[in-house]
DNA sequence: GAGTGGTCTAGACCACGCC
DNA sequence: GCGTGGTCTAGACCACTCG
């Protein structure tokens, strides 16, 4: 009947949404679908491998796949990169550093990031700007333990972040995304009225268990992430 | 070498992450690899593939697959449903109706959603409560063009949502999360201070490429989205 | 125990995209 | 052209889990 997994997905979709598999209902099983589509079972486990991942179908051994009750579904966001984001809006990106530190980490970030009494970190503030708009204000700590070489880096030409991401460039990382208030700094760096509700974005992220980074996006008000599923 | 494309993907990722093999570098064929992990080339595609979906490689024919410059990255978020986010976290769920008429779409939502003049629209707006606390304010229009039915469903029971996902349970989502203000209704609903911050995230729903619902869906003060990757 | 999905293999053909 | 990834096939063994 079809030649491609995408063909066969796109049916035992059609098939669902038209009804024909309602939800909770237990489609048949691999063997019996290959005969059907008349395509061997590694084609139509494909078909279904990424039904299942997308959270369309549940399948267990044995017990077979059924259609999920509540289609379990997620959208995915890209992680913005602030000189990409601009750029790829045809803006002129510009940078700035605001201030740079290297002090004892204060208590809250001590718990925040796990780290050890006493333990010294690199706390940056910079800017980020489209066509010399505000387009995001980054507030960013190093774990000057882990990374050692923050101590001395020079980020006034260019921000921490694609140096962070020469140093560790794959790592597991913790994103919060949250609303904000702007105070007095925000609101003055952001060039909006303080109390205006911002999107904030935190990111912590880990290497080898232990906690590198933690870094504080805000962006402009009325910023948006959008994304389709 | 490997047995698994696990193991594959884990050793490949490893090359990468230890340097072995830098952003933009070029990674042997397949064949070859397949060779070296003495495995089948679908084995080793498999564990490719996935390096490239995560945004880890990036492939073409012909050139070869290469180690991303800037390793794209993105989140995904489990899309929440009011009801199953409120117990998943072992508090009690409460809904409650607080206003739902038919009227004619007012201009913005005219378009907004896509919709000819004088199109006519259900309009809720809707609590929902974890322990007697509000946790989600719910502001939903309907395309009663798509789905008639709705003009004279009965939403004081349960929320629109379940209904909708009975109606059209698959369908093309877009999604956007903003900061906003809380207005006098909103704070009194959600029990804060006119002005909080407050995250929102609005939902418009596609099917067929008409415009079937925007919700938008404002949670409790201090609410955060998160996810790891 | 037996049925189902999870995975691997060896081989094949094809489509894309550099040269 | 021709090398690379994209996909399909037919068969096989295994692991999980339900009854």
């Amino acid at each position: 009947m079809a030649g491609t997994f995408r063909d066969i997905k796109a049916d035992i979709l059609g098939k669902i949404t038209r009804g024909e598999w309602p939800p909770g209902s237990l489609l048949p099983a691999e063997t019996e679908l290959a005969e059907t589509y008349a395509a061997a079972r590694a084609t139509v486990n494909r078909a279904m491998r990424e039904l299942a991942e997308e959270g369309i179908l549940e399948r267990k051994r044995k017990s077979g796949s059924r259609v999920r009750l509540s289609p379990l579904r997620q959208a995915r966001f890209d992680i913005p990169i602030a000189r990409q984001e601009v750029e790829a809006q045809g803006r002129r990106y510009r940078y700035a550093l605001v201030r740079s530190e290297v002090a004892s980490a204060p208590d809250w970030l001590l718990a925040r990031m796990a780290l050890p009494q006493g333990a010294q970190v690199r706390h940056l503030i910079c800017l980020h700007f489209a066509d010399d708009l505000p387009w995001l204000h980054e507030d960013r700590w190093i774990n000057l333990d882990l990374l050692p070489q923050a101590r001395t880096a020079d980020f006034r030409a260019a921000g921490p972040t694609e140096w962070l991401m020469a140093q560790i460039p794959f790592s597991a990382v913790e994103i919060s995304i949250s609303a904000t208030s702007a105070d007095t700094g925000l609101a003055a760096h952001l060039d909006c009225a303080e109390g205006t509700a911002l999107l904030q974005m935190e990111r912590l992220t880990r290497w080898d268990d232990r906690t590198v980074t933690l870094v504080r996006l805000v962006h402009h008000a009325g910023h948006r992430m959008t994304t389709r599923y």
